[in-house]
DNA sequence: CTGGGGACGGGGCCC
DNA sequence: AGGGCCCCGTCCCCA
């Protein structure tokens, strides 16, 4: 996996030069996460769902479809694919890959929908409130429809632009950040999933080092980089080869030192 | 080839 | 539940 897919690639594949950006690195303010910028991406933004047995409504057997929408505009499917990236900075652009979710939804008192749930006969006015009240059911749906001796059917949460799947919402969450980098560098414009990612970049610009080395003054703009520092001060490095028992700072440089042939694979 | 710095991503924990 | 933070780790680049 490379190390930067995270990243969205405004500029060319060439790092930026931070030296030459420091000169002209007016006081950043510290005003994160900000907006996306707007690209192309915006067209795949993301919508996620779970792929446990009463969220893929696409392989769900109709007479178990516990969703009975009742207006003729519904959408096929109020519950699923969920969407969990609907926040407000990233709500401009998803509804477009989503075939008929391309124009602003009707207002409420335009239609009033009834959602009715087929497990107990509640009804709701809006697809989200069914969704909810669904999920009263979901452990029950899973102890119905797991097998004796099947292994506990978690609800597996996956991404539907990769994938990459968790067992729990706010894992998923997370992870979609990564996809929607919603924390962007107003300097370079580069962006991140998460603001102490941006916090940290936005040092690359400002030249800023809070990290210091108590034995040489030497000072890192990343705390893992001090750390790693760190390791060369110490006679006993981290890492160690199992053949030469000879140490070293990082795991990297073992791998390296392994991959030049010290400790050939049988 | 080696050592080290720079940049950054993910998981997990805590509040 | 969500955000902040920490730790661990990786990859790239350079001396």
């Amino acid at each position: 996996m490379p190390r930067s897919f995270l990243v969205k690639k405004y500029f060319s594949n060439k790092k930026p030069k931070y030296s030459e950006l420091e000169s002209q690195s007016a006081v950043v303010p510290e005003c994160y996460p900000l907006a996306e910028l707007p690209t192309q991406d915006n067209g795949s933004a993301l919508t996620c769902y779970p792929t446990s047995p009463l969220f893929r409504m696409d392989t769900l057997p109709a007479p178990l479809s516990p969703i009975t929408p009742v207006s003729p505009a519904l959408p096929p499917s109020p519950l699923g694919p969920l969407d969990l990236s609907s926040s407000p900075s990233s709500s401009s652009g998803e509804e477009e890959e989503d075939g008929g979710r391309t124009s602003d939804p009707p207002s409420p008192d335009a239609i009033h929908h009834v959602y009715h749930c087929l497990h107990c006969s509640k009804s709701y006015s809006s697809p989200s409130a069914l969704a909810h009240h669904q999920l009263s059911h979901c452990s029950q749906v899973e102890q119905t429809l797991s097998l004796p001796g099947q292994v506990s059917t978690r609800p597996a949460f996956h991404c539907k632009h990769c994938p990459k799947e968790y067992t729990s919402l706010g894992a998923l969450k997370m992870h979609i950040r990564s996809h929607t980098l919603p924390c962007v560098c107003p300097t370079c414009g580069k962006a991140f999933s998460r603001p102490w990612l941006l916090r940290g970049h936005i040092r690359t610009h400002t030249g800023e080092r809070p990290f210091s080395c108590q034995h040489c003054n030497r000072a890192f703009a990343d705390r893992s980089n001090l750390r790693a520092h760190l390791q060369t001060h110490s006679e006993v490095k981290k890492y160690q080869c199992g053949s030469c028992s000879r140490t070293f700072s990082r795991m990297s440089l073992l791998h390296k030192h392994n991959a030049s042939g010290c400790c050939p694979a049988p």
